[in-house]
DNA sequence: GATGAATGAGGGTTCATTCAT
DNA sequence: CATGAATGAACCCTCATTCAT
């Protein structure tokens, strides 16, 4: 068995903190008491936008488009949302948000390499699982966004933090026998990176395989190979 | 070492055979010579075209990019090609032709499941080191044009084959007691798959390693795993 | 000394009467009291609204604007107001209406013509003083508003009043031999008139010259010039 | 009679010097010899604009009504500007670029404060009576670009420099015994300020009185006051 | 082969206004 | 009285594409 703490929620942004909260539409004095009624027809909108992102691509997707889904007029989108691209930053973010979650959650567990590399891979296909969307937009347009609009900055630091922590879990593995040692790691970590990540273009919630079981079999091949052993 | 043929360019198109052959300017008075002279000129201009498109994104990719970069006015590509759809649907489909032809030549070889795997994955590396740009082009749009425009039909086409191919010989290999038979062999054909396309989204020719090489150590992980054997 | 009678506030209207008095809320329940409750919070949003108008330009002014400045949302304008154009029509009315008192004042005092000239000056001066807003407003919308927009004819009708005012007053003047002969009075008449109100675009009322002193100088320069007399 | 040297074009940049010339359309590589075929046409469109702008308001101006009178599409107009700002901007320019180089040389005549206050404003004239168009925008919209907009930054640098060059001048003026010292200079500044340029909102091009004749009446006003001197 | 100028469709966004609550 | 949410028209601008020269 692998053992996953559940998505502890600690505060672990994927953005850097201090970033606006991103909630209340743009009122002059929002209503006392959090907002918490707008918020559905917020988080409604931005699962419709996502999806919509992920099926056409971000560039591809008219705001018209989204409107239509929503059974709005594209411009009442903008009571909720700056511009098209705020709602791309809301849904990567707290897509990274919870993916960050989880991942100190696996890493405060103090596991072996082994173990470490098996939480962290469930727990990308529970997210995967959980933020489809965002995970396909992410893949899409994370490279070109992060290079070339500051406020998408974010997503740089996020590969730059994900690729340490598995680095580092991978050598801690070599270095304890665990994992071969005539490997390229950094290969190895693309390897196992790409992997699991690009399952998102394929895989579809509620279908045959719960992400629990893709994630046994994707460990299983990773770890051991598709050969038999003698 | 594992032998794969080189690259026999053989006819053996990635488009239903029947589609034009794309070459010449549409114009009336077209260059004598047979194109021969302007076919560098093509070559050229759908370079820089897959250089953008693939650095960009297609739909973020203007023409006007595409001729700046060319050193010419936007309006001047259209005495090359139809469309800007045209540029890319060549760029995907000469990617496409060479990548089958280099398929067949394994194929062809006759060879045992794990050498079958071992040369499909190096000629896939080769592939990317060639036809890097249209590698990466194909990850981001191939679903998208596939899905949505009849005149890509070609690209799903492909991808069925391509399916086909890989499920045919890890079947192979599992029926042969080489390939292991607890995996769903679905999921571990998408595993290879993606596992080595996805490469070209960090590989950049000329770098630290051959595409023999990557090819080499992705098998070595793919087939035996990353842990150590005891 | 100038003497100027005090704006007295006879019913002069520089709108037509006749017109609807603008003052109670359109709703069909009415506040309790005749209205006499809020009208004191419609002056203040009606001078809020003219500051904007000023200071950014009728077209470039959002509602919304107002609004934020008025602590309220967009929409709630709309309890006490028909539209922004009746905001702007409501202050530039009120305007009007106080300048034509305060002129009639002065044209009932049956002043010579040099004297009524000063007394007019002075009123003006006094009216930019009061109603600096509107009369920037004025200024930069007025020609515009009255040609194209019947709602505001008032302000043409005002224009030519408020011509036929100055001319025979100057027309007066010339032939008592006070003012000189050799000029074209139209021309002299535009003189005068802009020279006045051009200075709401500076004006800044507890500046440094109160409004007589400015009539003052202002006067003594278009009476006498800036040379010396011999 | 009042000597003005006729407006000869030194280079005086209203604008900063090192500002893009502002003259070929955006082309990879603008064609040889200057482009004086096209500049025709830019200025025809430029002088469209004027007119519009200067009918409407800036604010109130649409792109397409624009096109409209230049019997195209509001597309087109792009490729020959930049922006609709940039429109504004260029003719706000080459208007204060032949101002400058107007009062650049009547201050190089050397002459006496009198007689520089007279060509000054004649120059002034003649430039309302070849731009008038942009001296009304200028008026009416100069204010609030000058203070909002980077960009119009120089807007602002012209009304400084234009501020010293006529206080110098009148503070001569009265230090030479020539004009009163009993005024505040700073107000007799804004006082022939405004009369002259605010003439640009009634006057028109072709009238009775040619700008000459209006600046030696308007001087005549100045200068001697409207009164008889005994 | 390439340019210069234009087209026309559409895209993101703004904004005055409405109205149920 | 005010809010929250939405409307619908219009706006500036972009872009693939065309075509006479």
């Amino acid at each position: 068995m692998i053992p996953v703490p559940k998505t502890t929620p600690k505060t672990t942004p994927g953005k850097a903190p201090g970033n606006a909260p991103k909630t209340a539409p743009r009122t002059a004095r929002s209503p006392a008491g959090g907002g918490a009624a707008s918020d559905g027809r917020r988080a409604e909108l931005l699962a419709i936008a996502a999806g919509v992102f992920a099926a056409q691509g971000y560039d591809a997707t008219t705001v018209r488009r989204i409107a239509d889904e929503a059974g709005m007029l594209a411009g009442s989108l903008y009571y909720h949302f700056d511009s098209k691209e705020s709602m791309l930053d809301e849904i990567l973010s707290a897509f990274l948000d919870e993916l960050w979650a989880g991942y100190e959650g696996v890493m405060a567990a103090g596991l072996g390499p082994r173990e470490t590399v098996e939480a962290l891979v469930t727990a990308s296909f529970r997210e995967i699982d959980r933020h489809l969307d965002a995970v396909a937009i992410y893949q899409r347009e994370a490279r070109q966004l992060a290079s070339s609009q500051p406020r998408f900055g974010y997503l740089a630091d996020s590969q730059r933090r994900f690729e340490r922590l598995w680095l580092g879990t991978l050598e801690r593995g070599a270095a304890a026998g665990v994992f071969r040692t005539d490997l390229d790691l950094r290969l190895a970590y693309r390897f196992i990176r790409d992997t699991v990540w690009v399952a998102a273009s394929w895989y579809r919630p509620g279908g045959q395989h719960s992400p629990e079981e893709i994630a046994r079999q994707y460990l299983s091949m990773v770890l051991d190979g598709v050969t038999v052993r003698e």
